[in-house]
DNA sequence: AAATCTTACGGGTGACGTAACGATC
DNA sequence: GATCGTTACGTCACCCGTAAGATTT
């Protein structure tokens, strides 16, 4: 597993397309691209329906959705309780 | 952030030693050292207390570990969340 | 034709294992 | 001297951006 699929996904599902997530993300559209398809290869599920020229989440999408984006916000938590840490150990002195 | 360094973090904390953390992980011990180092590096926290041949989990990594093993736990959801779907859509036919 | 997603390709960064070193039991 | 953790080094895979292709509006 990787944070970085997880985040594409989490773009992509919440914009619904891969150009404006690229943007969220600052990275180029095929970056993105790529990291769906991977993480979606890795799952060994189809997360968005390609239809026309967007991406349209599936039912599968739609449940994965909900674990991995209580997996980011863990890790976003992680990211803010090292911070308070660092923070509080500066105030010692 | 980077899940491989917070399982390694997990698995030096419970086993008290970076050598019985690279058996469970299939690794060296060079390669656990190092992404302990840039865990440590990473967050600015100084996780374990070098003491003789031991790493002896400082204030800090405890506090850490707390929130790691929530982050860590809810990853490992995903996987199995994802297989569930798998077995699920398998069934269906 | 402009916009969108995907695939191909080359370059740079990062991770790993082996080897070597210092310290401890 | 055996074990443990760290550092050095070479290699290899992975990730990204640019370029090119296919499809849609």
């Amino acid at each position: 597993m990787n944070l970085k699929r997880l985040q594409a996904f989490r773009a992509v599902y919440e914009t619904g397309s891969v150009t404006a997530a690229a943007r969220r993300l600052h990275m180029t559209q095929p970056a993105v691209s790529r990291l769906i398809g991977d993480l979606e290869k890795e799952l060994g599920l189809q997360l968005f329906a390609r239809q026309r020229q967007r991406l349209v989440c599936t039912e599968d999408g739609r449940s994965f959705f909900h674990e991995a984006e209580r997996a980011l916000a863990a890790v976003d938590q992680i990211v803010d309780i090292a911070r308070d840490i660092r923070t509080l150990k500066g105030q010692q002195f």
